[in-house]
This record gives C-alpha cells, structure tokens and sequence, in this order.
DNA sequence: TGCTCTATATATAACAC
DNA sequence: TGTGTTATATATAGAGC
C-alpha cells in the first residue's frame, strides 16, 4: 500500500478510472469552493462525465448562474480575448512578437536613412551605395525630416506662423526639400535620373509624399498626413 | 513557521488574500487539467478574479472552447436541470414534498368522501357531520364514484357499447346519481336545500359537475372530463 | 510585489471489506 | 459498486529576500 507518484496519464482501467474520476472532481469542487470564500469571488466549473449518464457535472456553488451569466453575457469573440488559455497565449505572444519586430525594422530602416542622409549632407554622398538604399524612399525620408525639422522650429517660435490643412496659402512656411540635396550635392545627371521629382503631376506627387508642393517652388503645404511619424 | 489548519473563511488583508488566490488557482487549474488527462474528459472551469484587470480566467486547455460551446449549446433550463447544486436539489426536493403533501390531501379527502358515502349508503347518512365535508364535493364525488363504477361494469362486458363525446344519444348507458341517494336517504327537505341540483340549468351542471344530464331524467353523458380520476 | 523555501495540512492511490 | 483506512504525494501558509 504505498502510493505511486502520480503518472499524469490516462487511467485504461475502467473502474480504477472511475474511482479516481469521483475522488478527484470531490476534491476539485472542494478547492473551488474553499478558492471563493477565502477570496470572496465567483468561480465555478463545468465537468463533462462519462460516468454520470447527464453528461455534465457542474461546479460549486449557487452563484453558478450568475457566473454562467455573465461568461454567457460576453461574446464569444470577447470571451476568447480575455481567456488566458494556453493556446491564446501563445497566440497573442506570437503577435506581440510579430509586432516588436515590425517595429524594430522600422526603426532600423529608419536610422539607415539618417546615416545616409547625413552622409550626403556632409559631402560624402559618393560613399554611398545607393543599390542598398531605395532612392525613392530616401528622397521621402529626408522631405519628411526636413518638414518635421521646420515645423518643429517654427512651432517653438510662434505656433500661429504655420497653418494646416489644405486650404494652406502664401502665409505656408518655406522649407528645402530633397530637391535641394540633391541640387546642391549630386551632379545634374542623377537628379535627372530620379524621375520622382520631373515626371510626377502635383496630385500624384501628393499622392506619393502625403502632401502638396503650392505652385510656387520651394514652398509646400504640409498636409494631414504630417503629424504621422509626430513623435 | 508552521502552517495554519485552514480557516475557510473570507481573508481580509489584501496582498494575503492576492497571494492565496494566485496560489490556488494555479493548484486548481492543475486538478482540472490533471483530471481531464487522467479520465480523458471535458472539462474547463471560470474564475472572476478581481485582481487580473480581465474580469475571468480560465482553466486548462484548449478544448474550453469546445466545453463552453457544448455548454451554451442546452438551454438555461436544461442546464439547471442538470446541474446538481446545492440549491437545484433543495428547490427540487422542496418541490417534491410540495407534490407529495398534495397527493396526500388529496387522497385523504377522496377517503373521507369515500367513507361519507358508504355510510350514507348503509343507511347512516344521518350520523354524518355534513358541516364537516362540503355536501357539493360529496355530491361531485359520489356522482364521479357511480360513473367511474358503471363505465368499468360496462367496459368490461361490452366496450362498444359506450359511447363517448357530446353526441351521445339514446345509447348512453343509465345511471343513478347522487340525486337517488340522497332522495332515498335524506328526507325531501334536506335534498331541497341543496341548490345545486334544484336550480341549476343544464349547462350551468355540466359546467359545475363536467358532465351533462340528458332530456330524459336519469340518463347521463359521460363527458371528456370523465376519464380525469381514472387510476 | 513576486519569488523561493520548508514545515505542515490536505489529497489521494492502493488496499480491504 | 461504494465506503473506509492508511501511507505517501502534493498543495500551500507563512516567512524571508
């Protein structure tokens, strides 16, 4: 008569299986019970039993209704938000996963397009190897470094200066853009190469950078869109 | 350092009180799921903790989904039925004794007409306290009585020959009435004070006793109501 | 707060009736 | 099958960190 170390397995015998099923669910009801006086919260549990011919067995107390109540209350969707089931947690924890990494590319990409841009602004643009880096996407980077620079500057002087939205006009503060890196740093022939800035009509160019060039050059208007990399 | 005998009852002090429920419900989750392995059933339970922001918790493994969906597929009311808590049983013996005691009266006062009426017919009509039983319910009782008689003397010679429903004419089966008795026992005027049988039109008696009395005096229908004391 | 540790209370496997 | 008994495995209160 000494007891085995409990082999977490199913139990072939019929009637050892049963013994140990009624034990075992006194036992579980018990610990449920003492589990909601000693910390005053509803519990409860439902057992489905092969034994007892109504196939489930319930729980602990009479707040079972209410429990049921409630957890019938919540949608299924909102149910399984908030069930910390082993298989939801896995989930959710591949999806923060999934998320951090997301993030951290962006970052680092976006840190690329610093050093990059800062490589040009300092006159070592010839360095760069521009096959690694997408030429569209630096050209926008740098618009939106630039924009964010200046409104940021403009708004620690006088927030009332800069005027949002589209309706925007001559009172829009003057900013560079990559044009003038690229002017200023590149030889003609590679400004002319990036078809970005020659061939796009103002509504696509919009359309692609998230905000308007005024017909005037060298003015721009920022648009909704400008807050989006706020940080 | 030596462990308390357990005092179920609500802990007051806040982080004991969390301290105990992280440790338990951990223990309790592991029963289930030990359980569930070990038997090879169904089996989830739901946990509201007021600590955990999310207002439930849930049990084991992945087949909650399958327990709840199995669970919210019966109704409440098959789900109370089958669920065997404290208050279900006690609701449902009460329910049972309720029934039980009416059964009981119920035959009690079927024996004390029983027992009136036997009485009547052995000529000691006049010994019976009929401020005791409503001399209505006796008449009821013994016309129901004379009926249930017949109808069985004449089932059991030739069944056909009763004829059920309202259209039963002049093939229905004579009968005495508690009319008879009490003429033959009780002088005249006691059997005129009776209202019941003195006053009443034919509908208001059918409605009264749930059977009709024929054109012809002393012949009777059996109506639907009359197979509702058949044992 | 949340973890570990350890003595003890509890749960229960195996056995007997 | 259900119940009771006992030796042992497990759960956990209380304490320290």
């Amino acid at each position: 008569m000494t007891r085995k170390k409990l082999n977490l397995s199913y139990i072939a015998n019929d009637s050892m299986r049963k013994a140990t099923f009624n034990k075992r669910k006194k036992g579980l009801v018990k610990k449920i019970h003492e589990l909601s006086v000693l910390c005053g919260i509803e519990a409860c549990a439902v057992i489905y039993s092969p034994f007892n011919s109504n196939p489930e067995v319930w729980p602990s107390n009479p707040e079972v209704k209410n429990v049921v109540a409630k957890f019938e209350m919540l949608t299924k969707l909102e149910q399984e938000k908030k069930m910390v089931s082993h298989e939801s947690f896995i989930r959710q924890n591949i999806s923060k996963t999934i998320e951090n990494n997301k993030k951290k590319m962006k970052d680092n990409a976006e840190r690329t397009m610093k050093e990059a841009m800062f490589q040009l602004l300092s006159g070592k643009g010839e360095k760069l190897k521009l096959t690694d880096i997408n030429r569209e996407d630096l050209c926008k980077y740098i618009d939106q470094y630039l924009k964010e620079l200046y409104h940021h500057k403009n708004k620690s002087i006088n927030q009332s200066y800069i005027q949002y939205g589209e309706s925007s006009e001559a009172t829009s503060i003057m900013a560079p853009t990559s044009m003038n890196y690229y002017q200023a740093i590149n030889p003609v022939g590679v400004y002319d190469q990036n078809p970005n800035f020659n061939h796009l009509s103002h509504n696509q160019y919009q359309q692609q950078f998230g905000y308007s060039i005024v017909a005037q050059d060298k003015f721009y208007n920022p648009g909704q869109n400008q807050e989006q990399h706020e940080e």
